[in-house]
DNA sequence: CGACTTTGACCCGCGC
DNA sequence: GCGCGGGTCAAAGTCG
């Protein structure tokens, strides 16, 4: 018997050293991740203050030169085709609702089952301003059923009803990257005041990440959340790297 | 009682 | 023209 239970502590202590070895390599690759999101960020702002001062200079060339013909300065106004875009939230997978808090308020409309996913897709309406025309549809993905699939349509007429997903200064937003999305995705973990934690995937096309990267960059509370983040993350070391 | 959800019916665009 | 599928409507039900 003692020798048995000595091969089985030594079958144990084996498990745990190749279990350590996979997270340390996990942890590796992770580290990496952060690095060169960190670094693209850089490049990203360096390229946005360059365009900025750029545009800066184009206008007020223009409008020294004739002062009559200020409205051909304005920007061309976006395509009117409402804007659409991808979210994906992680939630609890035993919780059948369809409900993602995100700041706005919401009124169901329809629902239906659709051809390429058993799953219900809901319908809703932005409920604080009858008038807003921004719709969204929820789902969940077929493949991983706790994550849920927020598509919106349109852009708000109006501000947040409360603040933004609940993050206030002293519960910094988290953000990290998923190691398991092949596509461009940032994957944020939202804390709110109440330690709850929404992870929200942004899914992006090449054409909308540009713009939505530069839209980041001028949200004040975007960049002291990243930066705090960073600072926060007990796995980026950049002197050991 | 008002706001919201549920759900079946209806509408409309698209492919064949 | 027809059928299919996605999106919307609206009446009934539910909840606080």
């Amino acid at each position: 018997m003692g020798s048995e239970e000595c091969v089985s502590d030594r079958n144990k202590v084996h498990n745990l050293k190749v279990e350590l070895e996979r997270l340390s390599k996990e942890n590796e690759g992770l580290k990496r991740m952060i690095s060169a999101m960190y670094s693209n960020y850089e490049i990203l702002e360096g390229h946005l203050k360059r365009k900025r001062a750029d545009e800066e200079g184009s206008i007020a060339m223009v409008l020294s030169h004739d002062s009559s013909q200020r409205q051909m300065t304005r920007p061309i106004a976006p395509p009117t085709r409402p804007m659409e875009r991808n979210v994906f939230v992680r939630t609890d997978a035993r919780d059948a609702g369809l409900t993602v808090k995100d700041g706005y308020q919401w009124r169901k409309y329809g629902q239906k089952v659709t051809k390429d996913n058993p799953s219900p897709r809901s319908y809703f309406r932005c409920s604080t301003d009858p008038s807003c025309p921004v719709k969204r549809k929820v789902q969940r993905c077929a493949e991983d059923e706790s994550v849920l699939m927020v598509t919106y349509e349109g852009e708000h007429t109006h501000g947040l009803v409360g603040g933004m997903h609940g993050c206030k200064a002293s519960s910094p937003c988290s953000v990290s990257v998923n190691p398991v999305r092949p596509s461009i995705t940032t994957d944020l973990t939202l804390s709110d005041t109440n330690h709850k934690t929404t992870t929200v995937y942004q899914n992006f096309t090449n054409s909308n990440m540009e713009e939505y990267v530069a839209s980041l960059a001028r949200d004040p509370n975007f960049v002291s959340a990243l930066a705090t983040s960073v600072a926060r993350s007990s796995i980026y070391h950049p002197n050991q790297a």
